[in-house]
This record gives structure tokens, C-alpha cells and sequence, in this order.
DNA sequence: GCCGTTTTCGGCCCGACTGTTTTCAGTCG
């Protein structure tokens, strides 16, 4: 039982308690416990095996919910939930992946239809049958059929870097309005999270600017949820939802406040305000006695109005940052332009695209220090990997041209296979002339937990291993992480001086925000590289940033916003 | 079910859009 499993066991409790017309907010503490749990650092496992009394730290996980994850570590079962649902079918719960089918509805299409599945929904309003039910006629049943087909089409969540990519054109589309004043992308785009469930816009606009009605016209648009006078939906034809919320410039702020969310975050902000007497929206802040606007333009008064300061939206993740707004303790985190280098980076000696020197020409236009060139190990075959001839011929190369190049160094560096036995895919004296070893996994991922953890621990005791590069091997919407435990992987690396690596590519983010912040915790530094196999790839450094400011790093807990000679110093192994 | 600048009971964010309704419930952001 992963935390995954646990999260959607307390997931589906929630959704069955509403449809069970239980107690609101009982079923917010279910479903808040679940998201608490999805993205924690640890396993649930883990704790309780070392310790369960430590669940009780965890906030939003009382006695209830703390006794059901023990049981669920201890048992593999969950007996309030094995209830639940021999009270209610399990089909019930697809239903609710209808949109527009929400807990409401699945009771009542449940006990007047018997419908249990969305075969059976689909089946339903193809026959009429659903119009004589209350709150239900012909519309309704058009709209269900339309959104089970939608559906049978989804793809899930989009990677960030998917979703900007279909954001930017639209939000550009959005600019050229007549009358639009601002257009910003909200939502879990501005906070940065590796995956996408919908795009929010953000549009401030003089009076009867024509933007609703030229939004549903972009091209790119299959179908339209919803169009009201300040917030439309729409379905791209990639898939992808677009939620457009549309505001006067006086609220800007507010509005963007609300529309970056995230909704944990929303709650946690609005309900400090109502206890100050005041009332926020995404039009303003507001007086609770007098209905006087007290701010709204801008986001930072909205944060100030409550005796904040302002918070980067990385941050706003009900995580703490509340509590560490009001000490005065955010982080200042890590910014794109604190990066010195990078120390990740393919050429076309092993699977990359460019030439060694075309990736240099690259980073040095990007004002870089320097880059670790770190070509696989012939280990990794299939990226023609070096064996340590080819390496130690690269080492002469590099030398050569280094000698060349002024204010910038190109470190001699490896990304070494860490074979299934932990030791290393290339000979000691091979690794102690380089510069930097990035030490990675590459195959045989069926491993228990165990083995895998000592088998990264071993490569690290080596003393011969810098940096361990995408440390959990997970592909975003791809491939879960192979079974690791990150935490005694990150308390093995403070032991042994190993820091761990940051990988940028957007379909990788691993570490992700949350092991950055166990990371930090424990203080092991982080490298964020990009793992470049063309030079545009050296791009994708922001991706990383943000990842690492979503898991409150700050410039000195990341290794490349080190001067060369300073990186050189850490490098040094004994 | 959780939690504590109204602390161990009583409150838990606030508003838009739709389809049905004749005054609003349900769903969603
Ligand atoms: N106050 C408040 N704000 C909400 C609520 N639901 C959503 N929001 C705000 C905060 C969200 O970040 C923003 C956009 O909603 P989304 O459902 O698109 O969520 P978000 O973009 O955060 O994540 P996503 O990747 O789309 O799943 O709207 C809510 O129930 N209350
Ligand atoms: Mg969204
Ligand atoms: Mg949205
Ligand atoms: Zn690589």
C-alpha cells in the first residue's frame, strides 16, 4: 500500500459519504486527508513502522483518520470503506467522473433508476428515461451523453509543459481583444505543479469588451461547457479544459489571488480574514460590518489586508506557508538567474543531439559559468554509453578545449550506470579524474523497496558519487517511480556528502517539489541540471526552478548557484 | 472529521453557471 492507494481508499470514502448525504465537512476532512497524503514525502508505511504517533503531527490527520492508515499499513484493508461499499456499489464512484454528475445526482439516478454504472447513465438518457426525474428534463439528458463522451476520451491530467504550451497561444489569442487589459494564466499553471488538470485564465477588461464571445471562437475550441458574462469553460481540441474567469481591473488582484488558488490555500486565507472581520472574494476584501472594499487592485494588498505579505503562488499549497507568512518566515526562494551552471548535460559523444562545443556556445550565451558534460556509461547501450576508453579520451578532449575557452569551464563529468548490484558502470580511475559523477538508475526497476534503497545507498558509499541524478525514476503520466525510499535515500546522502539532483525535464521533475522539501529538511543540496540532450534543452532549467521553488529551496540549498570555483570546492572528493 | 487570536465545542470560503425551477438546487471554480 502506497500512499497513492491510501489517498484514493480515503478518496473514494469521501465520495461515497456525500453521495451518502453524510456530514459536509466530515467528507472535506476525508478528502483533505487524501491530498495531504498523495503528496507527502513520506510513505505511510514507513512511519508507521518507525514510529505511528508521528501521524499525529501531520495536520489535518486526527484520531480517525490516523487509526485508518495504521490499518491500512497493518491490514492492506480499510473496514469503514469494505462497509461503505457493500452499503453502495463501487460504480457509483465512476459516475461521479461524469461532469456535471456530482454526489446529488448519483443518489438519485442510484435509487429511482437503479443506475450503477455510466453504461447504464449512458443507456438511461439515450431512452428518455432520465427527464422525469426531478431537476432533470431533455437538456440535461443531452448534456450527460455529451459529457460521458467526453468522458471516454479523457487523457487525464497534462504535463506542465504540455499545458503552457496550449496556454500561450490562447493566452496571446486573449491579449488582442479589443478592450482586454491583462491576461494571466492562474491556476495550477502559475503555481507550477508538474501536472495540469485544467488551464485558468485570467482576463481584466474595460466595460463590454467582446471576450466570452471571441474566447469561444479561438479555433483551437471543440466544445463549450459553459459561457457566462465573467466565467467560461470551454474543451480544447487536445482535451484540454480552459476555464476563463473574466473581472473588472479594480479587482485584479483579488481575482488573482482567487483564480491561483490553491483552493486549500483560498480556505486557509479566507477563513483567517473572517475571523479579522473581513470578507474575501474575487472581487475584493471587504469589511464585514460596513461591506467597505478595503483592497483588491493588487495581489499583495489582498495578502496585506490580513496581515500577510505576499506569497509566490509555488507556495500556496496549504502547506505551512500561511503559518510561515505570518512568523515572517517564508524562504526566499530560488530564482532562474541565481543558476551558475549545469551540471547535467549530454553531447553527441553518447545520446545527445548537438556537439560538445555547440552546447557549450549554448550556455555560454545563456551566461552560464560552466557545464558538467555527463555522458551515459556503456552500460546504457541504447544511448551509446562510454566505456572508459571513450571516457578517458573525452577527459584529453575536454582538457584541450577548456584551455581555450575564457570565463567558462567545462567540468569533466559522467552519468554512471549504478548497476543492479549498486557498484558503478565505470572503473575507479576512470571516476577520480573526473570533475563531477552523476550517478543513475537505468534498468532492472523490480526491485523491492529494500533492494533498490540499498542499492543507491551502495553506489553513494562508494565515496566515488556526487550527485545522484533522477533519483526516483518516475516518467510523468508515464511511469511511477521505481519503489525507493526517499527518505533514508536522503538521510544516507547527508552521510556520505552525496547531493541529489533536480532533473528539469518536464517529464521528469525528480526529485519532485516535495522531496526538494525533505531535501532542505534534512540539508542535502540539491542540484537542479537538466539533463540536456540538445541545447535547447538546457532551456527546460526553468521547469526545475519552479519545481524547486514549489519545494521551498532557496539559493544555498541548490548547488549550481555556486561560482565555479565554489562548485569545484564541494565537488572534491576524498 | 478536524481544530483552537471566540479554544475541547461549535464552526468549517465564497461565488458563477445551468436547467429547472416559479424561487433554487446542484455542480463546479
Ligand atoms: N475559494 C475557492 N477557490 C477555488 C475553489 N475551487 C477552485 N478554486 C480556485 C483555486 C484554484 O486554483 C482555481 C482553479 O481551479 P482548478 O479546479 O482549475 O484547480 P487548479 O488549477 O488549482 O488545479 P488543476 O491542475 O486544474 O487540477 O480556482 C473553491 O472551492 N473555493
Ligand atoms: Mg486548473
Ligand atoms: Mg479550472
Ligand atoms: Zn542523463
Amino acid at each position: 500500500m502506497e500512499n497513492a492507494d491510501i489517498a484514493k481508499i480515503f478518496e473514494e470514502i469521501a465520495d461515497l459519504l456525500e453521495i451518502k448525504n453524510d456530514n459536509p465537512f466530515r467528507v472535506r476532512s476525508y478528502r483533505n486527508a487524501a491530498l495531504i497524503i498523495g503528496g507527502f514525502p513520506e510513505s505511510m508505511r514507513s512511519i508507521v513502522e518507525r514510529d505511528e504517533k508521528e501521524l499525529e503531527n501531520i495536520k489535518g490527520i486526527g484520531k480517525s483518520i490516523h487509526e485508518k492508515i495504521v490499518e491500512i499499513v497493518k491490514t492492506g484493508k480499510c473496514q469503514f470503506h469494505d462497509e461503505l461499499l457493500k452499503e453502495l456499489p463501487p460504480g457509483l464512484l465512476e459516475l461521479l467522473e461524469v461532469s456535471g454528475i456530482g454526489p446529488k445526482k448519483v443518489q438519485l439516478l442510484y435509487e429511482k433508476l437503479g443506475i450503477q454504472s455510466v453504461d447504464e447513465l449512458e443507456n438511461a438518457a439515450k431512452k428518455g428515461k432520465l427527464r422525469d426525474l426531478p431537476h432533470m428534463g431533455e437538456k440535461t439528458e443531452e448534456k450527460i451523453l455529451k459529457a460521458i463522451q467526453e468522458l471516454k476520451s479523457r487523457k487525464g491530467r497534462f504535463r506542465l509543459s504540455l499545458a503552457l504550451a496550449y496556454a500561450e497561444p490562447l493566452v496571446a489569442y486573449l491579449k488582442k481583444i479589443p478592450g482586454v487589459i491583462q491576461v494571466e494564466p492562474a491556476g495550477s499553471l502559475r503555481r507550477w505543479k508538474d501536472t495540469i488538470g485544467d488551464v485558468d485564465i485570467l482576463v481584466t477588461c474595460k466595460k463590454d469588451a467582446p471576450v466570452m464571445d471571441r474566447f469561444v471562437k479561438y479555433p483551437d475550441v471543440k466544445e463549450i461547457i459553459a459561457k457566462g458574462d465573467t466565467k467560461s469553460t470551454a474543451i480544447l481540441k487536445s482535451g484540454l479544459q480552459v476555464d476563463v474567469r473574466v473581472l473588472d481591473e479594480k479587482s485584479f488582484g483579488a481575482a488573482l489571488q482567487y483564480f491561483t488558488g490553491s483552493k486549500a490555500h483560498n480556505i486557509a486565507i479566507r477563513d483567517r480574514a473572517k475571523k479579522m472581520g473581513l470578507k474575501i472574494s474575487e472581487y475584493g476584501v471587504f469589511e464585514e460590518k460596513t461591506g467597505k472594499k478595503v483592497a483588491g487592485e493588487n495581489e499583495e494588498d489582498v495578502y496585506k489586508a490580513v496581515g500577510l505579505p505576499w506569497i509566490p503562488p509555488e507556495l500556496r499549497e496549504n502547506m505551512g506557508e500561511v503559518e510561515a507568512a505570518e512568523r515572517g518566515k517564508l524562504p526566499r526562494l530560488v530564482e532562474i538567474n541565481d543558476i551558475k551552471g549545469d551540471l547535467h548535460v549530454h553531447s553527441s559523444e553518447s545520446d545527445g543531439i548537438h556537439t560538445l562545443e555547440e552546447m557549450v556556445s549554448y550556455a555560454m550565451q545563456k551566461k552560464y559559468e560552466y557545464i558538467a558534460i555527463t555522458e551515459h556509461s556503456k552500460a546504457v547501450g541504447v544511448a551509446h554509453g562510454l566505456d572508459d576508453e571513450r571516457a578517458l579520451k573525452q577527459i584529453k578532449a575536454i582538457d584541450k578545449i577548456n584551455i581555450q575557452l575564457k570565463g567558462f569551464k567545462i567540468l569533466k563529468g559522467t552519468e554512471v550506470d549504478i548497476k543492479a548490484d549498486g557498484s558503478l558502470d565505470h572503473s575507479e580511475e576512470v571516476l577520480r579524474q573526473l570533475d563531477v559523477v552523476v550517478g543513475a538508475i537505468h534498468s532492472k526497476f523490480n526491485m523491492t523497496v529494500d533492494e533498490m534503497t540499498d542499492r543507491i545507498i551502495k553506489a553513494m558509499s562508494t565515496g566515488l558519487i556526487n550527485i545522484i541524478a533522477h533519483p526516483t525514476g518516475r516518467i510523468v503520466g508515464v511511469r511511477e517511480p521505481y519503489p525507493v525510499d526517499m527518505p533514508k535515500i536522503i538521510e544516507a546522502a547527508k552521510k556520505y556528502g552525496v547531493m541529489l539532483e533536480l532533473n528539469s525535464y518536464p517529464e521528469r521533475l525528480d526529485l519532485n517539489d516535495s522531496h526538494c522539501r525533505l531535501a532542505k529538511e534534512i540539508g542535502v543540496m540539491v542540484a537542479i541540471s537538466t539533463d540536456s540532450h540538445n541545447r535547447l534543452h538546457l532551456d527546460y532549467i526553468r521547469y526545475g526552478i519552479h519545481t524547486a521553488r514549489r519545494g521551498w529551496l532557496e539559493k544555498d540549498d541548490v548547488l549550481n548557484t555556486r561560482p565555479l570555483k565554489e562548485v569545484l570546492k564541494i565537488l572534491k572528493r576524498e
